[in-house]
Order: structure tokens, then sequence, then C-alpha cells
DNA sequence: GGGCTGCTTGCACAAATGTGCAAGGACTGA
DNA sequence: TCAGTCCTTGCACATTTGTGCAAGCAGCCC
């Protein structure tokens, strides 16, 4: 007889067996689902199990199966508007499917990158989800060769073994060129961060192209690390010349409410009158009273059902390092001009 | 000899051993601190293990150990502003002494609450920290009789079982109106959620009172469920009477934004000539150009390093159903008259 | 009642790790 | 060179769970 400990420590399944006058294989198979039980022995294990306190050891259960059913989110920046509501979606979505996440946060020293993705391997995770930053690819190489099954978003740069979710930036960004083009703005600035993150890349680049397929020559600012910093710096650098621009692409959100924030607050300028802007994401904020941003929209909701759809999939490796791409839709508000 | 799969499936020290030319023992005390293993032998299996990917498999020390080194984190709304940095810093500092956070997300339905704790028991978590909302009291308990460390935060119903972190509301929301009263307010409405959350009714009586202490009567708008919606929606509601208020406390920064959002897009109203505003959080919106709302920081830094404290201690439980508060200190800035 | 079928149950083993214990080996001092 | 001491190492058992296998048992049909 095992010596019962009441108020600390865990219960395990063998003091719910001897309380039950059953034998341990009894209590497991009352909690494995399609196992054959006797509905008396049921009642008596759920019993003694209430009694006690017993829950199911999903570390011990863990070992047996390779299923751990723990879902690393690995990222940096995470209390971002974008990247906290992608993380909402996600673990919303994961737990619905009995996953549960575990979020690594990569931002600070870049050695925790490194001992983040250890931690995945540590914990035998059922995959890596990665949200952002630029981890090196030879760490992504390790997850693989451990068999994990790795899912980086927003990557543009497509690698073989892992699987890729996207956005298609460029297309949104072409089409962010041609609103302002028609809206009658030439002398447009793009705005963007020093991060360098791939999609940023990605955006300033194809809005380049646009603007170069027209005619039009942009100068791209990289004011501060990242977010409503850099995008206020880069409008007080950008306005104070005496060549305004008379539109800008912001690549971020969060770019684009410090930009405009500094056109009105410090030079006093009307959007969308003298100045349009758009912007990227469709945060919170981009709906506010003070801003009603014109941007694009991050298909947050498909990204997380995706991810959800791959790890549920009956044989989640089927088609390992596959790309999808979805489309960022525009939403119209009020820093473009009509017509 | 155990069978090698190379590319797939993890490794075990087995493998590693057998690579190594020595016993698993050898293996294992080679990754764990303090064990006694001769230079050479580590040397070699370090080698091994790194040839074959080799990496602890923390599910199983975690079968032996009781510290299986998870910590939950559980709350709804994590993407707010708020929420989201309380999470950053969190899982920042839990990865700074060798933790690790599982986020349960329990948005939506009310019966995820009981999953999500069950969760926590199933991966038997080092610890749990309540981030927000109001979970049953008897789903606490379940926690604690399984030897649970419970961690709450801004719940202000001090429990006995569990720890307890808390922020002075009440201390702040008086230093609130004070600063509204010098300031010469006299008709000052106060902008809460119709959350409920335990912080923001504290904020609500708090001020409340220190208010009828000098006299004056305020009302309480509860417009919305939470955030910048219920914030603008309670502006129009308020603004729109002949008997205007001069001032307003909101009991969050997402209020305050939407409150001035709606005072001065929908009325033209000029803040703080016209309208004074406090908010509560110190959100980085409320630092944007077009706020600059004088609000009251939430101690976040304090918190976080208080929960690794209370994990990195020795003996984790020895000061069990402690309580903690810390203060909130106010940030002027410009939606206060001065003097 | 006997034989057959099918469900239930316990035993024993598996999963990957940490660790006490005893044995072995190396080194030192006399 | 021998005894003593200390470090290292392998064996075996511990942690908690799932499951194949065989035995047991009840029920049913002839």
């Amino acid at each position: 007889m095992s010596e019962l400990k009441p108020g600390r420590s865990f219960v395990s399944a063998q003091q719910v067996a001897e309380l039950a006058g059953v034998s341990r294989s009894a209590v497991s198979r009352t909690f494995t689902d399609g196992a054959s039980v006797s509905e008396t022995t049921r009642k008596k294990v759920l019993e003694a199990a209430e009694t006690l306190g017993y829950h199911v050891n999903h570390l011990a259960r863990s070992l047996i199966h390779e299923d751990s059913g723990i879902v690393c989110l690995i990222g940096a920046d995470i209390n971002t508007p974008y990247h906290s509501r992608l993380i909402d979606a996600i673990t919303r979505r994961l737990q619905a499917i009995n996953r549960v996440a575990m979020v690594i946060n990569t931002s600070g020293d870049t050695d925790s990158v490194e001992a983040a993705l250890r931690q995945t391997l540590n914990y035998r995770a059922n995959a890596t989800v990665v949200l952002s930053g630029t981890p090196p690819t030879s760490l992504i190489n390790t997850c693989l060769n451990s068999g994990q099954h790795v899912i980086l978003i927003n990557r543009d740069d497509h690698l073989d073994g892992p699987e890729n979710i996207s956005v298609d930036n460029a297309a949104a960004a072409r089409e962010a060129f041609h609103m302002l083009h028609r809206a009658g703005s030439r002398r447009i600035a793009v705005v963007s961060s020093q991060a360098g993150t791939p999609s940023l890349v990605a955006r300033e680049r194809a809005f380049e192209t646009a603007a170069g397929e027209a005619g039009l020559d942009v100068t791209i600012t990289r004011a501060g690390p990242t977010g409503y910093g850099a995008g206020f710096e880069a409008g007080r650098l950008l306005l104070s010349g005496s060549h305004r621009p008379d539109a800008a692409f912001c690549v971020t959100d969060l770019l684009a409410c410090g930009f405009m924030d500094a056109a009105r607050v410090e030079f006093g300028m009307n959007v969308p009158e003298e100045l349009c802007v758009v912007g990227f994401d469709d945060i919170e904020q981009a709906g506010w009273a003070s801003y009603q941003l014109t941007t694009f929209r991050q298909p947050i909701v498909q990204v997380a059902d995706h991810i959800t759809m791959l790890l549920d999939g009956e044989d989640p490796l089927r088609q390992r390092g596959g790309s999808v791409s979805f489309h960022a839709d525009p939403v119209w508000r009020r820093t473009v001009r009509p017509k």
C-alpha cells in the first residue's frame, strides 16, 4: 500500500487504483479513449479519482505516445499589437484541438533564440511555430533533424524542410501603390524600420518596383528599430525638408500611427488632404477615431486556422515543406483621398 | 544494440551511450549539474550527443523531480496592450531562470477556464499565474489541493491559499481624484466597463469615496464590455447632454483613449482646456503624441520580478498565502491642466 | 451441461530519465 | 609495495503512464 500524502504532491494512478479496489491498468483505461472498461469499474475509478483529485500526468503519457500535445510559439516583440493578436488567435484554436501553447520569447539577447529552440526540443514539442524574427537556418535544421514539425510564418525565404505560411506582401504593396497613385500622389515616401524582417523588406521592394514601373522614384526611410517611435522620427525627418512628400506607405500600422502623429502634431498637416497614408497589419489602433487608417488586413484568422489544420491532420507530416500564402485585403478608411 | 533512426524521431540517452561507448548513467550524469563524471567521458558523451543531436527529455526528467520547469500563465484578453506587456515581461524573466511559460487563453466560453486549469494540472506545472479574469474559487482550490503553487495577480479579494500580487488601486484612484480636484474640476465622470474585474471595481469605489469626502458626487458609466469602444461610447453618452462633465477618470487607458477620441472627434472639445482626463495602466498608446495621457503606471516590472523571486526561492512554498502590493506611480503628461 | 464467443482484467513490459550503492581503479603516503 | 582514500562507473531500481497478452468469467446456443 503506497503512502497517501493528502495535502501536498500530485496523486498518481496507483493511489486511485488502491482506493477504488481495482488494478492500476483499470485506472489507466478509464482515462484512455476507446479502451475497454466495464461501466461499474469506470464508475468506481471516477469516484475515487474525484475524491483524491487525480489528474492524468501528461508528461508520463507523452513518454509513450510521440504526441506531447505541446506546441511551441517562438517569437520576439510579442507585446506588439499584431503579434499579441496572432498569439491570441493561435492559442485559442490550439486549445480547441486539445493542444497547449508554450510561448518562448526571443526578445533581448541573440543567444536566447538558441536556448529557446532547445526548450522546444527538451519538451518534445509537437511542433514549433516561428512567429517572426530571423532565427538562424541552422537552428531550424536542428529541429527538423529531430523530427520536429516546424512552421514558419511570414518568412519569405522559402526553405525546404519547414512549412511556410506567408502573406502576399508583394501583391498588397503593389495594391498600396496603386491606391496612392490613383489618389493623385506623386511624391511618395516609404516608411520602414531597421528591423529588416523579411516581410518588411518584401513590402519595401514590391512597392519600389511598382513605383518604378509607373515612372516614380521613392525613398525608403528607416528611422529607428521598430514601431511608433520610428514612424514619428521618420515623419519629422521627411516633413521638415522643403520637398515634402504628399503620401507615405508605412510598412506597418505602428509606423503609420507615428508618422501621422508627427505630421499633425509637429507640422499641423491635414490627413488626407495634404498627406495620404497607407499602413499594413490592420491593428486595433488603425480603427481608432484619431487615425482611421487605410491599411491592409493581416489574415490572422486564416493563418491560425491553417496552423491547426496542419496539426490536426491525421498525418501531420504528410505535406512537409508545403507553402501557403494568404491575401491581405485592403481596409478602406480615411487616410487616402477618395477617387 | 538499439536501432538508430537517424532522420526521424528523437534521440535517447541510450543511443548516445552506445555511440560514446559508455553506460547510459554516464550520459545522464553528463547532463546533470553537480554529478560526478570524469573529464574524458564527459567529452566523449558531449561529442556523441552533438553528433546525434541529443536533447534531454524534460518530460521524463520531470517524472523524477517534482519540478517540471513549466509555469502556466492563464488569462483572458491577452491581446490587450496591458496584458501582452505583462506576458512579455513574465515570459522573459521566466526564461532567465530556466522556466518556460505555458500560456492558456481563457477568452470565450466560460467552460474553457475549467479546461485550462485542468491542463495546468495535467502538465504538472510548477506554478499557475492567474493574470486576470475571475476564475471560480473552487478551481483555484483544486490547484491548491494538488500541491500547486497559485499566484493571483490583481485580484483584490485576498484568498487564503494562493499568493496575491496586487496593485494599490485604491491609493492610485484617490490620487487621481486629487489630481483632478486640484486642477479645478468639479463635475467628474468615472468611465468604466462592464467587465467587472476586481481591480476595476476597486478603482471605481476608491475614486467615488474620495470624491464623496470632498463633497462631490460622481456618476459611473459602464458603456460596453471593455476597451476603446466602451470608452468612446461613454464619451458619446456623457458629452451629448447639457450638463457636461469637465473631467473624467477612466479606469483603463484604453477607455481613456476612446473617451478622448469621442470628445475631440464627435464634439470638437479641447483636452485639457475643456476636459481633463486621467487613465490607468500607462499602455504604450498613452504616450503617443495624439493622446499624451496622464495616467498611472502599472508596476509590470516589479510584478514580473516578484513572480520569479517567488519561483526561484529555495523553498517556493515557504510564504504561502502571502500578499504583496505595489504602488502605481502617476505619469504626468498633458491631459490634466497644470496647477 | 458443454462448448464457444466476447468482454473485462491483471500482469508484465515499455517509454526516458535520475540516483543510491557497491565495486573498481588510480593515486598517495609510509 | 601495501594500505588507505577518493573519484568514477555501471547496475539496478525509481518516477508515471499505456498496452499486448493471456487468463478469467459471464452469457448464449445447442
